[in-house]
DNA sequence: CATCTTTGATATGTAGGACATAACTACAAG
DNA sequence: CTTGTAGTTATGTCCTACATATCAAAGATG
């Protein structure tokens, strides 16, 4: 009967002590401008100052650890530490569990970055790396099974984020794969580019800057003409 | 003396019993690949099951509340819900505390993706839209302060993402925006592009994807000049 | 009979106490 | 000056207790 009215209205959100002190939390490590290192007060004076059981507050402070915020140390006490942007991302990355929208966004936020990289790739790429990733590249020509293609196309492109020269960008690829490899398998019949590995090789060597992105362009182009 | 010694054996991890719980809890909502809306145990079975306190179990859940993945509600119990995959992201994402070689990172990751996001502007972009883009350029020409002028470049940028159609991107070029802020503060003298938002609109109504593309390319150039 | 009210059971939310453990400090011993 | 020892302190973990929201079923009301 009305099942469809929980989805219309949402539930109302109902914020947990946890989740205000987390808040709390995150407002004063950057009013307070911390350096990574700083020491911070203990458990017992923050749950006092904030007015909650130490438990409630260590609710909120293993959340700023999970995020990389702060380290604890036994009798040293608690400290700012440098957050790894990536970690969380990282957990929670389950193509299964994420909604088919999103997972429609990051298919082309992949396909968009792929595009827009040939400019960090000119300006950082090395004799070394084009012949490393040749030899990738040509290994796919003697194609054992359909594994062996999949892994061989994911040393294609990871090498060539790896070519960046930036390695945040790097990670990020690397744990786009799961909803990668996701997607791909739900596509019947594999379709190839009219541009292939060889050829994007060729022109990393010999072509410029904008003849890689149009050939990238095109090696991607059956991808561009699913999204509609 | 042996201040190196420090950086290169590194702190040895040191995992506590809220981090295991965490990854076993992820292994555990995986492999069981539960569906969002699925119940899960109570907090006093999992508890048991993994051999820790309610207390222990409690942190570890509190993190995976925080990435969305589950909800708890009373009574109800556990359910699985759908991550918010930006999220933690955003808490995170603090210039001062993120070192200055991810900062750069970043900074790149944008600059990649706004090279790139010419496919999908042409594939969604509606007349509405551009016209909506260029007031904002023309905003432009009558410029007040330097915070207004900040305000605008926010506000066209911005623009272009939403009219890619794709929320997650344009999210996510929302948090970076403090990042953006912060690195354009450094600058000593604001350098503009030769390639004006007007001219990228003009682009956008009568010009090809290529010359929108390059044309945002020499908009930005001054950017990549920096990065070598 | 249908609908509203009440009551009880249950799982989470929060509080507080207790103790183990690691790590820092200071001091004593060689 | 290094090494060993004792004491202190803050975190890590466990336990118990109770409040609260919510579901479910029994009961009351028309």
């Amino acid at each position: 009967m009305d099942n469809n009215l929980d989805a219309d209205l949402g539930r109302i959100p109902h914020q947990t002590m946890a989740d205000i002190v987390e808040t709390r939390l995150l407002e004063y490590l950057k009013k307070k401008s911390f350096k990574p290192g700083d020491a911070l007060p203990t458990e017992l004076d923050l749950a006092e100052a904030l007015g909650v059981s130490r438990n409630v507050l260590r609710e909120a402070l293993s959340r700023l650890r999970m995020l990389g915020m702060v380290e604890t140390r036994k009798k040293r006490g608690m400290v700012l530490a440098r957050p790894d942007i990536l970690g969380p991302l990282e957990r929670v990355l389950d193509p299964l569990i994420i909604d088919q929208r999103t997972l429609r966004d990051i298919f082309e936020l992949r396909l968009t970055l792929e595009v827009g990289l040939a400019d960090l790739l000119y300006l950082r790429k090395t004799d070394k790396d084009v012949e490393e990733l040749e030899a990738i590249a040509k290994d796919q020509k003697n194609l054992g099974g359909v594994t062996f293609r999949i892994n061989n196309e994911i040393a294609f492109h990871g090498k060539i984020y790896q070519m960046t020269g930036n390695d945040t960008l790097k990670r990020f690829q690397t744990m786009l794969l799961p909803i990668f490899g996701y997607l791909v398998a739900l596509e019947k019949v594999p379709r190839m580019g009219q541009v292939s590995h060889l050829d994007l090789v060729e022109l990393l060597k010999h072509g410029t800057k904008e003849e890689f992105r149009q050939g990238m362009l095109n090696h991607l182009q059956h991808h561009f003409d699913k999204l509609a």
